[in-house]
DNA sequence: GTCTATAATTTGATAGAC
DNA sequence: GTCTATCAAATTATAGAC
Protein backbone atom coordinates (compact mmCIF):
# COMPACT_ATOMS: atom_id res chain seq x y z
CA UNK A 1 0.00 0.00 0.00
CA UNK A 2 2.97 2.19 -0.27
CA UNK A 3 1.58 3.57 -4.01
CA UNK A 4 -1.81 4.81 -2.10
CA UNK A 5 0.40 6.26 0.44
CA UNK A 6 2.96 8.55 -1.62
CA UNK A 7 -0.10 9.60 -3.21
CA UNK A 8 -1.79 10.91 -0.24
CA UNK A 9 1.08 12.28 1.11
CA UNK A 10 1.82 14.13 -2.98
CA UNK A 11 -2.22 15.51 -2.80
CA UNK A 12 -1.52 16.81 0.56
CA UNK A 13 2.00 18.57 -0.30
CA UNK A 14 0.08 19.68 -3.43
CA UNK A 15 -2.30 21.31 -0.97
CA UNK A 16 0.29 22.88 1.12
CA UNK A 17 1.55 24.61 -1.25
CA UNK A 18 -1.58 26.37 -2.38
CA UNK A 19 -1.96 26.97 0.99
CA UNK A 20 1.94 28.47 1.00
CA UNK A 21 1.55 30.57 -2.33
CA UNK A 22 -1.82 31.66 -1.03
CA UNK A 23 -0.19 33.15 1.83
CA UNK A 24 2.82 35.27 0.25
CA UNK A 25 0.63 36.51 -2.50
CA UNK A 26 -1.83 37.48 0.75
CA UNK A 27 0.96 38.67 2.65
CA UNK A 28 2.18 40.61 -0.03
CA UNK A 29 -0.56 41.81 -1.85
CA UNK A 30 -3.56 41.72 0.49
CA UNK A 31 -6.66 39.38 -0.71
CA UNK A 32 -7.75 41.77 -3.47
CA UNK A 33 -4.47 40.34 -5.03
CA UNK A 34 -5.30 37.11 -4.48
CA UNK A 35 -6.47 35.13 -7.77
CA UNK A 36 -6.36 31.40 -8.60
CA UNK A 37 -4.09 32.47 -11.41
CA UNK A 38 -1.27 33.86 -9.66
CA UNK A 39 -1.55 30.95 -7.12
CA UNK A 40 -1.20 28.49 -9.78
CA UNK A 41 1.36 30.58 -11.78
CA UNK A 42 3.39 30.57 -8.08
CA UNK A 43 3.31 26.91 -7.76
CA UNK A 44 3.55 26.18 -11.65
CA UNK A 45 0.57 23.91 -12.06
CA UNK A 46 -2.54 25.23 -14.35
CA UNK A 47 -5.06 27.20 -12.31
CA UNK A 48 -7.69 24.12 -13.10
CA UNK A 49 -5.54 21.93 -10.84
CA UNK A 50 -6.48 24.10 -7.61
CA UNK A 51 -9.98 23.04 -8.33
CA UNK A 52 -8.58 19.15 -7.26
CA UNK A 53 -8.13 20.50 -3.92
CA UNK A 54 -10.38 23.41 -2.99
CA UNK A 55 -13.69 24.46 -4.70
CA UNK A 56 -13.25 27.83 -4.56
CA UNK A 57 -11.21 31.19 -4.29
CA UNK A 58 -13.07 31.70 -1.05
CA UNK A 59 -12.44 28.10 0.46
CA UNK A 60 -8.75 29.09 0.18
CA UNK A 61 -8.82 32.61 2.20
CA UNK A 62 -11.38 30.81 4.86
CA UNK A 63 -8.09 28.62 5.07
CA UNK A 64 -5.61 30.68 5.34
CA UNK A 65 -8.38 32.84 7.99
CA UNK A 66 -8.73 30.11 9.88
CA UNK A 67 -4.65 29.36 10.18
CA UNK A 68 -4.57 33.25 10.52
CA UNK A 69 -6.39 33.15 13.43
CA UNK A 70 -4.78 30.86 15.27
CA UNK A 71 -2.17 32.79 15.31
CA UNK A 72 -3.83 35.17 16.76
CA UNK A 73 -4.51 33.17 19.23
CA UNK A 74 -1.33 32.56 19.56
CA UNK A 75 -0.16 35.71 20.38
CA UNK A 76 -2.80 36.42 22.92
CA UNK A 77 -1.73 33.01 24.40
CA UNK A 78 1.70 34.02 25.52
CA UNK A 79 -0.40 35.94 28.06
CA UNK A 80 -2.14 33.00 29.54
CA UNK A 81 1.32 32.53 31.92
CA UNK A 82 0.28 36.03 33.32
CA UNK A 83 -1.24 34.61 36.64
CA UNK A 84 -2.85 37.97 37.43
CA UNK A 85 -5.57 38.65 36.10
CA UNK A 86 -5.56 42.34 35.84
CA UNK A 87 -2.48 42.41 33.94
CA UNK A 88 -3.17 38.60 31.70
CA UNK A 89 -6.18 41.53 30.59
CA UNK A 90 -3.64 44.25 29.90
CA UNK A 91 -0.99 41.59 28.15
CA UNK A 92 -3.85 39.94 26.03
CA UNK A 93 -4.64 43.77 24.81
CA UNK A 94 -1.08 44.68 23.92
CA UNK A 95 -0.45 41.17 22.12
CA UNK A 96 -3.97 42.03 19.97
CA UNK A 97 -2.21 45.35 19.00
CA UNK A 98 1.37 43.68 18.41
CA UNK A 99 -0.56 40.93 16.23
CA UNK A 100 -2.34 43.44 14.43
CA UNK A 101 0.80 45.51 13.86
CA UNK A 102 3.08 43.19 12.95
CA UNK A 103 0.76 40.76 10.94
CA UNK A 104 -1.50 43.99 8.96
CA UNK A 105 -2.08 41.55 6.20
CA UNK A 106 -3.51 38.81 8.57
CA UNK A 107 -5.40 41.06 10.62
CA UNK A 108 -7.16 42.85 7.82
CA UNK A 109 -8.18 39.14 6.25
CA UNK A 110 -9.96 38.05 9.27
CA UNK A 111 -11.59 40.83 10.46
CA UNK A 112 -11.68 43.62 7.22
CA UNK A 113 -12.14 42.03 4.37
CA UNK A 114 -15.20 39.70 3.84
CA UNK A 115 -18.13 39.81 6.45
CA UNK A 116 -17.88 36.21 5.91
CA UNK A 117 -14.88 35.77 6.71
CA UNK A 118 -14.82 36.91 10.37
CA UNK A 119 -17.83 35.31 10.95
CA UNK A 120 -16.43 31.93 10.21
CA UNK A 121 -14.15 32.41 13.15
CA UNK A 122 -16.24 34.78 15.18
CA UNK A 123 -19.70 34.37 14.03
CA UNK A 124 -22.48 32.84 15.89
CA UNK A 125 -21.99 29.27 14.18
CA UNK A 126 -18.04 29.43 15.08
CA UNK A 127 -18.94 30.46 18.83
CA UNK A 128 -20.81 27.00 19.26
CA UNK A 129 -17.97 24.73 18.76
CA UNK A 130 -15.86 25.29 21.39
CA UNK A 131 -12.90 24.06 19.63
CA UNK A 132 -12.91 27.46 17.17
CA UNK A 133 -10.14 29.26 17.30
CA UNK A 134 -12.77 31.90 18.26
CA UNK A 135 -14.29 30.41 20.76
CA UNK A 136 -11.33 29.54 22.47
CA UNK A 137 -10.04 33.14 21.70
CA UNK A 138 -13.39 34.79 23.20
CA UNK A 139 -13.43 32.12 26.03
CA UNK A 140 -10.17 33.20 27.11
CA UNK A 141 -10.85 36.71 27.34
CA UNK A 142 -14.20 36.09 28.97
CA UNK A 143 -12.75 33.78 31.47
CA UNK A 144 -10.39 36.10 32.74
CA UNK A 145 -13.16 38.90 33.00
CA UNK A 146 -14.94 36.54 34.90
CA UNK A 147 -11.94 35.71 37.33
CA UNK A 148 -11.76 39.82 37.57
CA UNK A 149 -14.98 39.80 38.90
CA UNK A 150 -15.41 37.05 40.87
CA UNK A 151 -12.37 38.29 42.87
CA UNK A 152 -14.18 41.67 43.20
CA UNK A 153 -11.43 43.41 41.04
CA UNK A 154 -13.69 44.25 38.25
CA UNK A 155 -18.02 45.21 39.01
CA UNK A 156 -20.38 42.53 38.62
CA UNK A 157 -21.01 43.41 34.95
CA UNK A 158 -21.96 40.57 32.41
CA UNK A 159 -18.71 38.57 31.39
CA UNK A 160 -19.49 37.75 28.26
CA UNK A 161 -20.94 41.51 27.75
CA UNK A 162 -17.86 43.05 28.75
CA UNK A 163 -15.61 40.88 27.25
CA UNK A 164 -16.79 41.61 23.68
CA UNK A 165 -16.96 45.61 24.74
CA UNK A 166 -13.22 44.88 24.96
CA UNK A 167 -12.37 43.07 22.16
CA UNK A 168 -14.48 45.41 20.04
CA UNK A 169 -12.57 48.46 21.82
CA UNK A 170 -9.22 47.44 20.97
CA UNK A 171 -10.08 45.83 17.47
CA UNK A 172 -11.29 49.66 16.99
CA UNK A 173 -7.92 51.01 17.70
CA UNK A 174 -6.33 48.58 15.05
CA UNK A 175 -8.52 48.43 12.67
CA UNK A 176 -8.43 52.59 12.41
CA UNK A 177 -4.61 52.46 12.20
CA UNK A 178 -4.51 49.71 9.34
CA UNK A 179 -7.41 51.90 7.58
CA UNK A 180 -5.15 55.08 8.54
CA UNK A 181 -1.52 54.69 9.04
CA UNK A 182 -0.60 57.91 8.47
CA UNK A 183 -2.25 58.84 12.03
CA UNK A 184 -1.01 62.16 13.60
CA UNK A 185 -1.69 60.83 17.02
CA UNK A 186 1.08 59.30 19.23
CA UNK A 187 2.22 55.85 18.22
CA UNK A 188 -0.41 53.28 18.58
CA UNK A 189 1.36 51.37 21.80
CA UNK A 190 0.66 54.17 23.86
CA UNK A 191 -2.82 54.69 22.44
CA UNK A 192 -3.16 51.35 23.42
CA UNK A 193 -2.07 51.73 26.83
CA UNK A 194 -4.13 54.40 27.49
CA UNK A 195 -7.19 52.30 26.51
CA UNK A 196 -6.01 49.66 28.35
CA UNK A 197 -5.86 51.66 31.28
CA UNK A 198 -8.99 53.38 31.00
CA UNK A 199 -10.69 50.12 30.32
CA UNK A 200 -9.46 48.83 33.64
CA UNK A 201 -10.55 51.26 35.51
CA UNK A 202 -13.90 51.86 33.92
CA UNK A 203 -14.24 48.22 34.72
CA UNK A 204 -12.90 47.90 38.06
CA UNK A 205 -14.91 47.79 41.36
CA UNK A 206 -13.03 51.30 42.89
CA UNK A 207 -11.76 49.42 45.27
CA UNK A 208 -8.37 49.18 44.51
CA UNK A 209 -6.95 51.92 41.83
CA UNK A 210 -6.26 51.24 38.47
CA UNK A 211 -2.24 50.31 37.48
CA UNK A 212 -0.61 52.57 35.16
CA UNK B 1 -26.53 85.03 -20.77
CA UNK B 2 -29.08 82.71 -19.85
CA UNK B 3 -28.18 79.97 -22.56
CA UNK B 4 -24.68 79.66 -20.45
CA UNK B 5 -26.88 79.23 -17.32
CA UNK B 6 -29.05 76.62 -18.59
CA UNK B 7 -26.36 74.82 -19.75
CA UNK B 8 -24.52 75.33 -16.29
CA UNK B 9 -27.65 74.08 -14.78
CA UNK B 10 -28.07 71.07 -16.79
CA UNK B 11 -25.04 70.35 -16.16
CA UNK B 12 -25.09 70.21 -12.49
CA UNK B 13 -28.24 68.34 -12.74
CA UNK B 14 -26.57 65.98 -14.56
CA UNK B 15 -23.88 65.45 -11.73
CA UNK B 16 -26.28 65.55 -9.15
CA UNK B 17 -28.38 62.48 -11.41
CA UNK B 18 -25.04 60.85 -11.24
CA UNK B 19 -24.52 61.20 -7.82
CA UNK B 20 -27.70 59.95 -6.45
CA UNK B 21 -27.90 56.72 -8.87
CA UNK B 22 -24.45 55.78 -7.29
CA UNK B 23 -26.21 56.58 -3.80
CA UNK B 24 -28.73 54.22 -4.41
CA UNK B 25 -26.63 51.47 -5.91
CA UNK B 26 -23.80 51.79 -2.85
CA UNK B 27 -26.98 51.53 -0.28
CA UNK B 28 -28.55 48.58 -1.70
CA UNK B 29 -25.52 46.83 -2.82
CA UNK B 30 -22.39 48.21 -0.85
CA UNK B 31 -19.12 49.87 -2.73
CA UNK B 32 -18.66 46.29 -4.45
CA UNK B 33 -21.88 46.71 -6.26
CA UNK B 34 -20.86 50.09 -7.84
CA UNK B 35 -19.73 50.26 -11.60
CA UNK B 36 -19.54 52.76 -14.17
CA UNK B 37 -22.29 50.89 -16.06
CA UNK B 38 -24.50 50.51 -13.81
CA UNK B 39 -24.83 53.91 -12.76
CA UNK B 40 -24.92 54.92 -16.38
CA UNK B 41 -28.19 52.47 -17.12
CA UNK B 42 -29.63 54.13 -14.04
CA UNK B 43 -29.64 57.37 -15.39
CA UNK B 44 -30.28 56.16 -18.98
CA UNK B 45 -26.73 57.99 -20.44
CA UNK B 46 -23.71 55.97 -21.56
CA UNK B 47 -21.03 55.24 -19.66
CA UNK B 48 -18.47 57.28 -21.31
CA UNK B 49 -21.35 60.20 -20.41
CA UNK B 50 -20.31 59.78 -16.70
CA UNK B 51 -16.34 60.69 -17.68
CA UNK B 52 -17.57 64.33 -18.61
CA UNK B 53 -18.32 64.49 -14.75
CA UNK B 54 -16.33 62.55 -12.87
CA UNK B 55 -12.81 61.28 -13.59
CA UNK B 56 -13.32 58.15 -12.34
CA UNK B 57 -15.13 55.48 -10.32
CA UNK B 58 -13.21 56.33 -7.16
CA UNK B 59 -13.70 60.01 -7.60
CA UNK B 60 -17.45 59.75 -7.53
CA UNK B 61 -17.04 57.33 -4.48
CA UNK B 62 -14.98 59.93 -2.78
CA UNK B 63 -17.94 62.33 -3.18
CA UNK B 64 -20.17 59.98 -1.76
CA UNK B 65 -17.77 59.05 1.00
CA UNK B 66 -17.81 63.19 1.95
CA UNK B 67 -21.59 63.23 1.70
CA UNK B 68 -21.53 60.36 4.25
CA UNK B 69 -19.46 61.43 6.63
CA UNK B 70 -21.66 65.27 6.54
CA UNK B 71 -24.06 62.98 7.36
CA UNK B 72 -22.44 61.54 10.31
CA UNK B 73 -21.73 64.59 11.42
CA UNK B 74 -25.45 65.85 11.49
CA UNK B 75 -26.02 62.62 13.91
CA UNK B 76 -23.16 63.77 16.13
CA UNK B 77 -24.21 67.28 16.05
CA UNK B 78 -27.66 66.43 17.41
CA UNK B 79 -25.67 65.94 20.84
CA UNK B 80 -24.42 69.55 20.33
CA UNK B 81 -27.27 71.12 22.53
CA UNK B 82 -26.53 69.55 25.57
CA UNK B 83 -24.46 71.67 27.91
CA UNK B 84 -23.68 69.26 30.33
CA UNK B 85 -20.11 67.82 29.09
CA UNK B 86 -20.64 64.46 30.30
CA UNK B 87 -23.72 63.82 28.52
CA UNK B 88 -22.69 64.94 25.81
CA UNK B 89 -19.98 62.35 25.03
CA UNK B 90 -22.74 59.58 25.77
CA UNK B 91 -25.09 61.30 23.33
CA UNK B 92 -21.98 61.31 20.78
CA UNK B 93 -20.97 58.12 20.91
CA UNK B 94 -24.82 56.63 21.24
CA UNK B 95 -25.72 58.84 18.07
CA UNK B 96 -22.08 57.66 16.07
CA UNK B 97 -23.67 53.92 16.95
CA UNK B 98 -27.00 54.67 15.42
CA UNK B 99 -25.66 56.31 12.54
CA UNK B 100 -23.98 52.21 12.15
CA UNK B 101 -27.12 51.08 13.02
CA UNK B 102 -29.75 52.96 10.42
CA UNK B 103 -27.09 53.80 7.87
CA UNK B 104 -24.87 50.64 7.45
CA UNK B 105 -23.77 51.26 3.89
CA UNK B 106 -22.58 54.77 4.46
CA UNK B 107 -20.83 53.58 7.49
CA UNK B 108 -18.96 50.84 5.23
CA UNK B 109 -18.13 52.88 3.17
CA UNK B 110 -16.41 55.58 4.79
CA UNK B 111 -14.65 53.33 7.41
CA UNK B 112 -14.76 49.52 6.31
CA UNK B 113 -14.21 49.67 2.24
CA UNK B 114 -11.05 51.61 0.93
CA UNK B 115 -8.28 53.07 2.77
CA UNK B 116 -8.11 55.74 0.54
CA UNK B 117 -11.66 56.60 1.48
CA UNK B 118 -11.27 56.93 5.33
CA UNK B 119 -8.42 58.72 4.33
CA UNK B 120 -9.78 61.39 2.58
CA UNK B 121 -12.15 61.95 5.59
CA UNK B 122 -9.79 61.02 8.68
CA UNK B 123 -6.43 60.90 7.38
CA UNK B 124 -3.39 63.30 8.10
CA UNK B 125 -4.43 65.67 5.29
CA UNK B 126 -7.66 66.05 5.79
CA UNK B 127 -7.30 67.09 9.15
CA UNK B 128 -5.21 69.61 8.71
CA UNK B 129 -8.11 71.43 7.27
CA UNK B 130 -10.14 73.07 10.01
CA UNK B 131 -12.92 72.96 7.28
CA UNK B 132 -13.33 69.54 6.47
CA UNK B 133 -15.99 66.98 8.00
CA UNK B 134 -13.47 64.45 9.63
CA UNK B 135 -11.61 67.51 11.11
CA UNK B 136 -15.03 69.46 12.84
CA UNK B 137 -16.43 65.69 14.13
CA UNK B 138 -12.91 64.70 15.71
CA UNK B 139 -12.46 68.43 17.42
CA UNK B 140 -15.86 68.66 18.31
CA UNK B 141 -15.26 65.39 20.64
CA UNK B 142 -11.83 66.71 21.31
CA UNK B 143 -13.24 69.83 22.80
CA UNK B 144 -15.84 68.42 25.15
CA UNK B 145 -13.07 65.53 26.62
CA UNK B 146 -11.25 68.93 26.73
CA UNK B 147 -14.28 70.28 28.65
CA UNK B 148 -14.26 67.63 31.07
CA UNK B 149 -10.63 67.53 31.73
CA UNK B 150 -10.97 71.46 32.60
CA UNK B 151 -14.22 70.88 35.28
CA UNK B 152 -11.96 68.25 36.71
CA UNK B 153 -14.13 65.64 35.80
CA UNK B 154 -11.90 64.08 33.53
CA UNK B 155 -8.39 62.78 34.79
CA UNK B 156 -5.59 65.13 33.10
CA UNK B 157 -5.08 62.90 30.19
CA UNK B 158 -4.16 63.73 26.41
CA UNK B 159 -7.54 65.20 24.94
CA UNK B 160 -6.35 64.24 21.66
CA UNK B 161 -5.22 61.02 22.34
CA UNK B 162 -8.93 60.29 24.68
CA UNK B 163 -10.80 60.97 21.79
CA UNK B 164 -9.07 59.24 19.58
CA UNK B 165 -9.44 56.18 22.06
CA UNK B 166 -12.62 57.19 22.17
CA UNK B 167 -13.55 57.18 19.18
CA UNK B 168 -11.56 54.31 17.87
CA UNK B 169 -13.76 51.74 20.76
CA UNK B 170 -16.32 53.07 19.35
CA UNK B 171 -15.81 52.19 15.67
CA UNK B 172 -15.17 48.61 16.70
CA UNK B 173 -17.94 48.46 18.40
CA UNK B 174 -19.83 49.33 14.80
CA UNK B 175 -17.98 47.72 12.55
CA UNK B 176 -17.83 44.32 14.68
CA UNK B 177 -20.79 44.61 14.20
CA UNK B 178 -21.80 45.27 10.84
CA UNK B 179 -19.12 42.66 10.04
CA UNK B 180 -20.79 40.06 12.02
CA UNK B 181 -24.02 40.95 12.43
CA UNK B 182 -25.70 37.63 13.94
CA UNK B 183 -23.78 37.93 17.17
CA UNK B 184 -25.08 36.28 19.94
CA UNK B 185 -24.51 39.18 22.30
CA UNK B 186 -26.56 41.61 23.53
CA UNK B 187 -28.02 43.96 21.23
CA UNK B 188 -26.03 47.28 20.18
CA UNK B 189 -27.39 49.70 22.56
CA UNK B 190 -27.04 47.83 25.84
CA UNK B 191 -23.19 47.24 24.47
CA UNK B 192 -22.72 50.46 23.45
CA UNK B 193 -24.01 51.81 27.12
CA UNK B 194 -21.66 49.71 28.57
CA UNK B 195 -18.31 50.84 26.54
CA UNK B 196 -19.46 54.85 27.53
CA UNK B 197 -19.94 53.78 30.87
CA UNK B 198 -17.00 52.03 31.18
CA UNK B 199 -15.27 54.58 29.25
CA UNK B 200 -16.49 57.26 31.25
CA UNK B 201 -15.34 56.17 34.42
CA UNK B 202 -12.28 55.32 33.28
CA UNK B 203 -11.74 59.13 31.97
CA UNK B 204 -12.94 59.88 35.69
CA UNK B 205 -11.04 61.68 37.92
CA UNK B 206 -12.65 59.23 40.57
CA UNK B 207 -14.39 62.35 42.51
CA UNK B 208 -17.27 62.17 41.20
CA UNK B 209 -19.00 58.64 39.83
CA UNK B 210 -20.22 57.53 36.82
CA UNK B 211 -23.83 57.88 36.00
CA UNK B 212 -25.65 54.59 34.34
C1' DG C 1 -4.32 14.27 -11.92
C1' DT C 2 -3.16 17.44 -14.93
C1' DC C 3 -3.32 20.18 -18.91
C1' DT C 4 -5.08 23.05 -22.77
C1' DA C 5 -8.46 25.79 -24.20
C1' DT C 6 -12.11 28.45 -23.41
C1' DA C 7 -16.58 29.92 -21.85
C1' DA C 8 -18.94 33.59 -19.84
C1' DT C 9 -18.62 37.71 -17.48
C1' DT C 10 -17.36 41.92 -15.82
C1' DT C 11 -14.64 45.75 -15.42
C1' DG C 12 -12.74 50.89 -16.20
C1' DA C 13 -11.78 53.75 -19.54
C1' DT C 14 -11.21 55.82 -24.36
C1' DA C 15 -11.41 57.00 -29.57
C1' DG C 16 -13.90 58.95 -32.83
C1' DA C 17 -18.26 59.90 -35.14
C1' DC C 18 -21.96 63.14 -34.90
C1' DG D 1 -22.11 66.59 -24.93
C1' DT D 2 -23.34 62.41 -26.08
C1' DC D 3 -23.24 57.99 -28.20
C1' DT D 4 -21.50 53.72 -30.34
C1' DA D 5 -18.15 50.69 -30.46
C1' DT D 6 -14.48 48.83 -28.50
C1' DC D 7 -10.07 48.10 -26.16
C1' DA D 8 -7.50 45.72 -22.97
C1' DA D 9 -7.60 43.31 -19.10
C1' DA D 10 -8.96 40.55 -15.52
C1' DT D 11 -11.71 37.22 -13.25
C1' DT D 12 -13.74 32.35 -11.73
C1' DA D 13 -14.64 28.16 -13.15
C1' DT D 14 -15.33 24.15 -16.32
C1' DA D 15 -15.19 20.71 -20.37
C1' DG D 16 -12.71 17.44 -22.43
C1' DA D 17 -8.33 15.51 -24.05
C1' DC D 18 -4.59 12.75 -22.36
Amino acid sequence: MGIAERKERQKAELREQILTAARTIVLERGYRGLSMRKIADAIEYSPAALYLHFASREEIALQLCREAFLELLGYMASAGAIADPYQRIFAIARSYVRFGMEKPESYRLIFMEEQSFVDSVMGPKALEDPDEPGTRAFEFLRATVEALIARGIFRPVDPEAAAHVIWAAVHGLVSLRLSCPGSPFEDIDALADLLCDTLMRGFSSGAGDAAG
